[in-house]
DNA sequence: TTGAAAGCGCTAACAA
DNA sequence: TTGTTAGCGCTTTCAA
């Protein structure tokens, strides 16, 4: 810069000026100073202008992987958003691991980024607290953050979220303990999809269809979206006059979906038709060689080329990431209101797996 | 940091000492700046750290898409060997601009990202130099940069990659006259995938299984690997002593494949199988209807759930990453050797649709 | 082992 | 319209 400032024959500040596109400057200098520029290569500092000027414009994006299709697409509509607002994205992966997700914030915060997006993996996010003490703005997407996060004065308390879907019951069931389902103290702006309503959908698609047997295969019952979701088919049930089965329902990681189903439909009564909790769980299933009929959560690429074509509830990841994305940009140009907690609505996409008969 | 310093009692320098684990430090002061640190919620300022030292432990990554699946495959290796290396990642789509491109890659420059990985979508990256002058390390993947970007001094000259199927003929072929395919002067580290030998693989595997007039149907022309793409496939075609013929081959945007090999079946003397120059073309042509004999390039997911399941010629978007990422990385640790072009290998993974007959 | 002072490149505040 | 000065928070250098 002062270079800059020396070959074009000004003072440094004049410089500044024109590279900021400040008012103040006679065409003929600005023409002189940007030529300077072309001729030197200069590229101002960032890291100095920071410093100067506290803000960073950019934010940091948490995420459970960035290679996953779903959370890809969360964060190319973050970045779109950010790129309106004249911010970078900092992103990095997660990998469920609460450890790596608090070390990948906590870097983000020493890196100064203005805001936060964290699909939290973890369910205690106290060591946010001095951070946004200080002044970050952030927003859960997906799942809501752990208890002790209180931004912005006014505390939320808790508030078991009814849900979109009609009847909700508020307690989660017995031998499913969901940390942070309900009573959990979100205090954070939260972006959530609306989980139990969608899988109340679809588990009632299926019900409609004439299955009273609807298996659940689901993913680890400490996740929060497939507590949420398992409750949806708990009402859906409860709604049509149908016992809830143990047997019926199984939750674990992805890769053990298959065999589970296998062993479902091997007993005595099996079901007649699944509910399956997410993408990787219905893909698994299918893998599997399970070709019953099916409601899987989650959109996914080709599931209208198989066959049959696979009947979905589908979320709205870009939505979800848009959401979250400008409700962050919000606060960072000043809303201090209450913390918000919106919940995104789901479609069901019937496309023949769904509506097979028993 | 004053106030940390403040609270401890010592001096800002033994805050510094501490805080990054330098040598010279009692046990004892150590414990009580730690303490200080804690009590305060302390974070270091990364950016006047960087002000100061100069290097920023972070790198830019600018892909055609975040969102898309080879692309974010490829980022996460990316980021996996970048956390290796205690660096962060700042990513970013060009969207296939060329100006998004070259605005992004500016930015991450003025935030002195360390070292870019570039997946170019312009062919001319003349402005780059004064970056690569000022000591920023760059690594094109996927796709070679355009004229004009010579780093580390040793110039790298016109040097016609031979690809690794036999035989190939560095010429472009009439009437497919690609940018930068051959006797391009590319001289930054590049990290590309075997385009021509992937195609030419899969063509002959179709050309063994019996059939004679096999199309392509690629993404358009001006892209660099579809311009590959068609390269193996013509050696192939030449190879089996069979005709070229341009109206076997349609080379645009996906969302017109469909409708291209449609226009192809439907002439006199249609082809019997088909080659799809990415997943993106093979899809739409599945989505289209077509049945016929297909050897796509480009794995996807589900590929093998489909009846019949998708032949294809995998690349290795993980392996382009890492590679890619550890090239880079080796470069930011002081290696000025020549600039490496490096050519991953394709492998084909036959399920079905390319064993078709004719 | 610890500390004081200088300065990284820039912009805010104030002068001319 | 243009310039001068101070200082953002840290690390480097040198001294105690």
């Amino acid at each position: 810069m002062k270079d800059v400032a020396e070959a074009a024959g000004v003072a440094l500040k004049t410089v500044s000026r024109v590279v900021n596109d400040e008012p103040g400057v006679t065409p003929a200098t600005a023409e002189r100073v940007s030529a300077a520029i072309e001729r030197l290569g200069y590229r101002p500092n960032e890291s100095a202008r920071v410093l100067r000027r506290g803000s960073t414009s950019s934010i940091g994006l948490v995420i459970e992987d960035v290679a996953d299709p779903f959370y890809s697409v969360f964060g190319r509509a973050v970045e779109e958003v950010a790129l309106r607002h004249g911010s970078l994205v900092l992103s990095g992966s997660s990998g469920e691991d609460p450890l790596r997700e608090r070390e990948l914030i906590l870097t983000f915060c020493s890196r100064r980024v203005d805001g936060l997006i964290i699909v939290p993996s973890g369910t205690d996010h106290d060591y946010l607290r001095p951070e946004l003490d200080a002044g970050i703005a952030a927003v859960f997407a997906d799942r809501p953050g752990g208890p002790g996060t209180a931004p912005y004065g006014t505390a939320y308390g808790t508030t078991p979220g009814p849900g979109s879907a009609p009847g909700h019951d508020p307690g989660s069931g017995p031998g499913h303990d969901v940390p942070g389902v309900s009573g959990g103290a979100v205090s954070c702006d939260t972006v959530l999809c609306d989980n139990a309503g969608g899988a109340y959908a679809g588990v009632s698609h299926l019900i409609r269809h004439g299955h009273r047997r609807v298996a659940f295969v689901g993913d680890r019952a400490s996740i929060f979206t497939s507590g949420e979701r398992l409750r949806g088919y708990r009402r859906a049930l409860e709604e049509a006059g149908l016992p809830f089965e143990e047997s019926l329902v199984s939750t674990g990681p992805a890769e053990e979906a298959g065999a589970a189903l296998t062993r479902m439909l091997s007993g005595g009564d099996p079901p007649t038709a699944v509910f399956t909790g997410n993408s990787r769980i219905t893909v698994a299933v299918l893998r599997a060689g399970h070709r019953q009929a099916l409601v899987g959560f989650d959109d996914f690429e080709l599931a209208d080329l198989l066959v049959p074509g696979v009947t979905v509830v589908a979320q709205d990841p870009a939505g979800l990431g848009r959401t979250s994305a400008e409700l962050l940009f919000r606060r960072l140009s000043g809303d201090r209101g209450a913390p918000e907690r919106i919940e995104l609505p789901t479609r069901l996409i019937p496309r023949g797996s769904g509506e097979l008969p028993p």
